[in-house]
DNA sequence: CTGCAATCTCAAGTCCCCTTGAGGTCAAGG
DNA sequence: CCTTGACCTCAAGGGGACTTGAGATTGCAG
């Protein structure tokens, strides 16, 4: 039969780990060599994953959706016991860096979504019309940065229309 | 005076719009080749965007935010008039399908943060123990995807602990 | 006019995140 | 035993999103 190829201690083929977290294992061994997830070798070579290893890779996948880089993650996850479960303080600490992070792209979102929704709502095409128009973004002189998505284009030169 | 280089017409430099909408003029030039945005050139060979280009880049900045490629920006922003401002039907039909891709974001980043608050509540480290734990998860034997980040590991051989 | 910053075109390079391929080894069922 | 599928390493390739550099204009202040 073709099933687990999971050792007595628990522990992964990476073909395994690979099935279980969804991701395949080139990247794993990718992500090994960065030193996100790490294994034990088999007596012919062959790496055997922890447990933990799958914990540890659906993180990864989870801080790339929040727009972490692999090498921001490795920073987290260096805070994480490599073999054994994480103590809860441990993960709390983890966690609660993560919470901002979450926190702020969510409020990021939500702001980009009140204004595509207020225009949306009256109906306008000129922000300038419209009371959810940031009055402070009009200049257009600021440096280089984010610039808000409705952000109105110059006041047209006069005359026209 | 080196300010704004702006034809009567209100067209902008490369170089005017790069200030403005805070992108390089090189990743502008790359926005053009993949049609994200539309110029038209000078005698000499210059080009100059029309100031909906300006619009038209906010929105890609925007987007990238929500995790758009480039390419579906592209499909979206196709919709878009490229040298009018977009009229309300217009801008109505490519502003709901963002809300849509908007929303879907912010309820993924929602469970992620449920699930890592959820842990950090119950102090727990096993979410098998915690009610938070989702047991459609726990068999590790449905195909490749997205994973819950805190799928719990195997039940552990029997006699651990 | 002139000078100098801003543009232009291309080709090549960079960074990130992986995938593919070649050539060889391991391990378990028949 | 032997075959077959899972693994191994290492080098190279690939896509996305740009940046950099070279060499050649352009165009506006003075």
């Amino acid at each position: 039969m073709l099933g687990a190829m999971t050792d007595r201690d628990g522990r992964l083929a990476i073909g395994e780990l690979a099935a279980r977290s969804g991701v395949a294992p080139s990247a794993l061994r990718y992500y090994e060599e960065l030193g996100l997830i790490h294994s034990e070798r088999t007596a012919g070579n062959q790496r055997r994953y922890p447990r933990t290893a799958l914990r540890r890779v659906a993180f990864v996948r989870a801080a790339q959706q929040v727009g972490l880089s692999l090498e921001e993650v490795r920073a987290a996850l260096d805070r994480l016991p490599v073999d054994r479960a994480p103590s809860a303080t441990e993960w709390n600490a983890v966690a609660r860096t993560w919470q901002r992070r979450i926190e702020d792209r969510i409020a990021e979102l939500e702001r980009l979504k009140e204004r595509l929704t207020g225009c949306i709502g009256c109906g306008c095409l000129s922000l300038r019309k419209c009371g959810l128009y940031n009055p402070h973004d009009a200049a257009g002189k600021h440096g280089p940065g984010a610039r808000y998505l409705m952000e109105e284009d110059d006041p047209e030169p006069a005359g026209t229309r």
